[in-house]
DNA sequence: TGAATATACATGCAACTGCATCTATATTGC
DNA sequence: GCAATATAGATGCAGTTGCATGTATATTCA
């Protein structure tokens, strides 16, 4: 039962709040900007690599990180806001696919400059290309799944 | 309007994977074992550290990096499941301060093996203490605000 | 001093999330 | 082939959050 050593807890706190931080630095430049939430970019640049083929919610939801539910929701929105087209699967009638629309693709492109702007000032621009790596690498760690 | 390196985007892409994932473990242990958020954790912690005097929310909100409204109903929470009481303040009387009960120090004392071993599995045990350190100082200059 | 402004905290309402459960189709094993 | 089980996705409900705004006290400054 011993305790966690101090340098653990400083990083463990360190990376909690970085993470948020940044996290509010873009949810809030693309408010500010009166588009909508990272949430949506996330969803609609993975549904725009899936082509014309389009993606199954289940596949979706893996590569998002999200529950179930929160993946139909989302999905639902976009839908209802145009973004997306369901297309009915042939294969599989329990389901469908999601396959981005024009609208969907412009509103994706519009989101960008934002997003990307905010993560030079708050991220690139702070660290060496070296650094970053390193970063990136020592998160990569932390990543892994238990099964290695 | 350059877009960012590869490796920027590969690094925020993990910083935002690992530091949701890592949460959710968190989160998901205190859940399995009933016990409530590491938000009330994190609020619990702050109002012990500030022994009998209390703290006031408009403090606790800064060091929470929580919102206004989310401190004050979290604190709503927290003194109707009785770990923290209400201390009225005589020198501001638009406020108050809020100070731990027992109840609360003993439901925090509960919490922390919890949250220290799923820190040590999924934190502490995948870094040498010298990757630690590295990361925690990568991730420190992403934290320093505009200001400097 | 007192009107204007700022700060501390609360709250109504709408949107979002988690949880449990439901429906429908697919797959498996006998 | 069919009963049992698994998988895809939806949804009712309760709890939580965000936003805007409200109330009350404190501070500032003419």
């Amino acid at each position: 039962m011993e305790d966690l050593t101090p340098a653990t807890i400083a990083a463990w706190t360190t990376l909690m709040t970085v993470s948020r931080t940044l996290l509010e630095q873009v949810e809030g430049a693309l408010k500010a900007e009166g588009l909508p939430s990272l949430s949506w970019y996330d969803a609609l640049l993975e549904i725009e690599k899936s082509g014309t083929e389009g993606i199954r919610p289940y596949a979706l939801k893996s590569k998002l990180l999200l529950p179930q539910y929160g993946t139909s929701r989302l999905l639902d929105r976009l839908v209802a806001a145009g973004l997306i087209e369901r297309l009915s699967c042939d294969d599989d009638k329990r389901g469908y696919s999601v396959r981005i629309t024009e609208d969907g693709r412009k509103l994706r492109r519009d989101m960008w400059p934002v997003y990307r702007d905010t993560l030079r000032g708050n991220f690139e621009d702070r660290l060496t290309d070296e650094e970053i790596k390193t970063l990136n690498s020592l998160l990569g760690a932390l990543g892994t799944t238990i099964n290695d």
